[in-house]
RNA sequence: GAAGGUGUAGCUCAGUUGGUUAGAGCGCCAGAUUGUGGUUCUGGAGGUCGUGGGUUCGAUCCCCAUCACUUUCCCCA
């Protein structure tokens, strides 16, 4: 027989049962959340038609698309002068398929074959792996988990707030309390551009801000003169991105500044106007302090095709990335020939929330998910003496079972402790007898004869 | 696409200026304790030193190639 060396694909995790049980618990928070909020899961295939993806993500995330080799003879329509053309002309006629490369797209995809079905506003969460074939790193993958909610086909600003009530509630239940969300909203870079002088490099700036907080103010402006921004106009957005205070301070420095720009303005108006309707949900709390909410100029998120508001999340006790993002776009379907369909959706990073709740030690220590109790197996005889009280148990809904074989009652023990099973039942001959089986509490190791109804009694407490 | 780093026991890693028998901690197995885990003590198993070639009397160590993993830049979540 061929021998295998077990190994993974470079980029991909297995995820252990000590690990699932911790992701389980991140996800069903965030997925009560969402439903608390009338969002519902919506799932999509994995693979999708290649001409699905290809043309979305730019020349370079087309690139990065995991494509499917056609099934069957797949070269059997193939040419040599289809060869000869290359791989980038060969591909598309060799594979038909490719694995998704995001959520976001397949989710357009089902919202434009489905427009004449669904209601709208229509509101939707989607938790599932998406793939990429680049070059892993760091906390990047070739296989990750999205977790993206959206809401399509409104403008209203209540999505917004409901985004930043989700946010905070997420967080909060999850027991994270130092966390800020960046908000920002792309009319006010517009505004930025325009104030410089530049209103058509809107682009170009976002590009260069984005990457504020990492290579600092000299090195963007740098980036910035580079792409064609004039030292003058430069002169007069930098105090603008030095802005320090709260929302009301910024809001009145720049409604002077955006006095000729529209788009500027309405940035502001949207803004305030999310801020408003937070403050009428709950009267009494502060923007900042209560909700997290940090108004950051140099906020610029890299997607081209956000148009409204966009947010960022960070976990200020841990040197990590955002843990949350999004923003509103204008035109989700237009690839797809839907037009005006409008949206905002954001999506938390879940392998980041679980590496910011490691460090944070912020796991509950109980997860109630594995065996409450198991019953040693101490020879045939036990065995079969315990397994209608297994049955009771269980039908009780306490997560019991029983040791598979008759092993050395320390190999058995020794498992219920690995296991951190909480209780052990021991049946040998004197409990039969009197029908007392020995409970024993493994965490202070005190134990005593009871009758099962007894054992329930505690277990059920 | 570019530049580095690392591959030695199940895991984390020492080590060898080239020399007989390659080590530690943890884990695993067994015993002390024949009906009791987590502590302690004792013993044991487990290695093609990533792979292929070269230099050499001799290579885990030096050289070359190759593969795998990993980090940074670019980009992204």
């Amino acid at each position: 027989m061929q021998v295998t060396q077990p190994s993974l694909v470079r980029g991909t995790r297995d995820f252990s049962p000590e690990i699932m049980v911790k992701r389980n618990y991140i996800l069903q928070t965030i997925r009560k959340v969402f439903e608390k909020f009338g969002f519902l899961p919506l799932e999509t295939p994995s693979i999708e038609k290649l001409e699905v993806l290809t043309g979305k993500y730019g020349e370079e995330g087309d690139q990065l698309i995991f494509k499917i080799l056609n099934s069957g003879n797949y070269l059997d329509k193939i040419s040599n002068q289809d060869f000869e053309e290359g791989s980038k002309k060969l591909t598309p006629k060799i594979s038909e398929k490719a694995l998704r490369y995001d959520l976001t797209v397949p989710f357009a995809r089902f919202v434009a074959m489905n427009r004449g079905t669904l209601t709208f506003p229509f509101k939707r969460y989607q938790i599932q792996p998406v793939w990429r074939g680049d070059t892993p790193q760091r906390g990047r993958y070739r296989e990750f988990y999205q977790c993206d909610a959206d809401v399509v086909g409104t403008k209203s600003l209540l999505c917004e707030v409901d985004i930043i009530l989700m946010i905070n509630e997420v967080l909060k239940n999850l027991g994270v309390s130092d966390f800020t969300i960046k908000i920002n909203h792309r009319q006010i870079l517009t505004g930025l551009a325009d104030v410089a002088g530049a209103g058509n490099k809107v682009a170009d700036l976002c590009v260069a801000i984005d990457k504020l907080d990492k290579i600092g103010i000299e090195k963007v402006e740098l980036e910035l003169k580079e792409r064609g921004f004039e030292a003058d106009s430069l002169a007069k957005i930098q105090p603008l991105l030095a802005l320090k205070g709260s929302w009301n301070d910024k809001k009145q420095i720049l409604e002077t500044q955006f006095n000729s720009s529209e788009a500027g303005k309405k940035g502001i108006e949207d803004l305030n106007k999310i801020f408003e309707l937070l403050s009428i949900s709950q009267p009494n709390l502060n923007l900042e302090k209560d909700w997290h909410l940090d108004f950051d100029l140099t906020l610029a998120r890299g997607l081209s095709y956000y148009t409204g508001a966009i947010f960022e999340v960070k976990i200020n006790q841990v040197s990590i990335g955002s843990v949350s993002g999004g923003g509103r776009y204008d035109n989700l379907t237009a690839s797809f020939g839907v037009p005006d369909l409008a949206g905002v959706g954001f999506s938390f990073g879940i392998d980041r929330l679980f590496d910011v709740l490691e460090e944070l030690k912020l796991f509950p220590e109980n997860t109630q998910t594995s065996t409450q109790v198991m019953f040693t197996n101490f020879d045939e005889i036990a065995e079969k003496y315990a397994l209608p009280l297994v049955k009771k148990l269980r039908d009780e809904n306490i997560k019991t079972e029983i040791y598979p074989d008759s092993a050395k009652l320390k190999k058995q023990f020794g498992y219920a402790d690995v296991r951190k099973i909480p209780y052990v039942i021991v049946i040998g001959s004197d409990e039969m007898q009197n029908n007392l089986l020995t409970f024993r509490n493994m965490q202070n190791g005190e134990q005593q004869k009871m009758s099962i109804d007894e054992i329930i009694e505690v277990l059920k407490k």
